[in-house]
RNA sequence: GCCGCGGUAGCUCAGUGGUAGAGCACUGGUCUGAAAAACCAGGUGUCGUUGGUUCGAUCCCAACCCGCGGCA
C-alpha cells in the first residue's frame, strides 16, 4: 500500500444525501477506515433520529470497535447523550483516530455533514478557553432581564471589533465572545487569528462535496423521515423512560422536539412529521451553503435519482 | 332554497376609500469548543368574479361563484 492510497478521503454533503453508503463503498474498495464527522451521531442511543449507521459493536483481540458491514465505524455511538461535544473535542479525537488508521496501514474515509468539524479539523481552531457553563448562564440571565441589546453592549465595551462582527440577535455567539474575553483577559478579536475562517480548508487526500438538487434531496429526506418516524418515537420514549431530560444535549437536536410533542399529544404524527421534514430541509440549506463555500472541493452533483449510485460514485471518487 | 360567517402571499391570518402587512414556508447569506446550534437579509400578491358608487375601490353597494355552519 502506497503513501497515496493512505491518504484520507473526506466527503461532505448535507443529511440523507446518502454519505454513509459511499463512505462503505469506498471503505470496501480500499481497505478503509470510516471516521464520521457528525455532532449527533456520535452520542448513544440516538439511532432513528439521527440516521445513524446500523452497526454492531465488536470486541475483537485488536481492541473495540463498532462495526458497519465489517468497517470500523469510528466516532458513532460513544457518547451519553447528557454529556457534550464539541469542536475542539472533534478535531483531538478524530486526529487520534486518523493516525491510529494509517499506522493500521488502512485509509481514512472521513464522511459527515457537520461543516464546522470538518473546517476545525483540517483548519486547526485557535487555542480559546472552553466553554464555562456557570459563566454562560450568568450572561444568559443578562440577556433575559435586559435585553440582547444590553449585552451585545456589553460586548462592545471590553471588544468592539468583536462586537461589530457579531449580531446582537445572536445571543449564543455574543456569550461566546464575552466567554473568550473575560476567561482570556484580552478581547477575543484579538485571539482570533482568521485561520478558521478567511481560507479555504488545507486538506490532504481527496476532498469531496456531494450535493443533490433540491426538490430530490427535499423528496428524500421527506420519506426518510415517514419511513423512521414509529422507530424514532419508540426511541425517545425509551429515553424519556431511561430519565434523559428533553433538553439534555443530545435530545437538542433536530426533529426530537418535535417527536416529543407527538408523544405529549401536542402534534398529530402527519404534523410531526411536516415539521421535521421542513427542519430538516433547511438544515440541507445551511450545510450545502457552508460546503458550497469550498471552491477547492470536488464537486458531485446530483441531479436525477438515477445519478445515486454509490458503487459507481466511490469509483469516480478513486479514480480523481 | 333561506339565514349567518368567510374568500387578501405557498399556508394560517391581520388591515385600510389613496393598489397591502405579520408569522411560518421559501430564496440568498453568516459562522472559531452548543454547529442537527444560534443568527442576518429579501415580500414572492388579478386582495374570489363581474358590475355599480367615487377623482380614486382590496375596502362601500349589488349580483354571481366557492367554502364552512345553522334552518329547511
Amino acid at each position: 500500500m502506497s503513501q497515496e492510497q493512505l491518504k484520507p478521503i473526506t466527503l461532505m454533503g448535507a443529511n440523507a444525501s446518502g454519505k454513509t453508503e459511499i463512505a462503505l463503498a469506498l471503505a470496501h474498495r480500499l481497505s478503509g477506515e470510516i471516521i464520521s464527522a457528525d455532532s449527533k451521531q456520535i452520542y448513544k442511543f440516538l439511532a432513528a433520529g439521527t440516521a445513524k449507521p446500523a452497526g454492531a459493536w465488536a470486541e475483537p483481540p485488536a481492541g473495540r470497535a463498532y462495526l458497519v458491514e465489517g468497517i470500523p465505524y469510528n466516532l458513532v455511538d460513544t457518547l451519553d447523550p447528557r454529556a457534550t461535544y464539541d469542536a475542539g473535542s472533534f478535531v483531538k479525537e478524530a486526529k487520534a483516530v486518523l493516525v491510529k488508521i494509517q499506522a493500521g496501514g488502512k485509509t481514512p474515509v472521513m464522511a459527515g455533514g457537520t461543516g464546522m468539524y470538518i473546517q476545525a479539523f483540517w483548519n486547526g481552531i485557535d487555542e480559546l478557553p472552553p466553554a464555562d457553563a456557570a459563566l454562560r448562564e450568568k450572561l444568559a440571565a443578562v440577556a433575559r432581564s435586559s435585553g440582547k441589546e444590553a449585552l451585545h453592549a456589553e460586548l462592545a465595551a471590553i471588544d468592539p471589533q468583536a462586537a461589530l462582527r457579531i449580531p446582537p440577535g445572536n445571543i449564543q455567539r455574543v456569550i461566546r465572545a464575552i466567554e473568550i474575553t473575560r476567561l482570556a483577559g484580552r478581547p477575543v478579536s484579538q485571539i482570533w487569528s482568521g485561520r478558521f475562517f478567511n481560507a479555504l480548508p488545507v486538506h490532504d487526500g481527496k476532498f469531496i462535496f456531494l450535493k443533490w438538487q433540491r426538490d430530490l434531496l427535499a423528496q428524500r429526506i421527506k420519506r426518510r423521515t415517514a419511513a423512521r418516524f414509529d422507530e424514532w418515537a419508540d426511541e425517545t420514549r425509551a429515553l424519556i423512560a431511561k430519565g434523559y431530560p428533553a433538553d439534555c444535549p443530545g435530545l437538542k437536536t433536530l426533529g426530537y422536539p418535535q417527536v416529543l410533542d407527538y408523544l405529549a399529544g401536542r402534534l398529530s404524527k402527519p404534523e410531526a412529521i411536516r415539521l421535521i421534514t421542513a427542519s430538516s430541509l433547511a438544515y440541507a440549506k445551511r450545510q450545502n451553503t457552508w460546503f458550497g463555500r469550498y471552491k477547492n472541493a470536488m464537486l458531485i452533483e446530483l441531479t436525477k435519482f438515477e445519478d445515486y449510485d454509490p458503487a459507481a460514485i466511490a469509483d469516480r471518487i478513486i479514480a480523481s
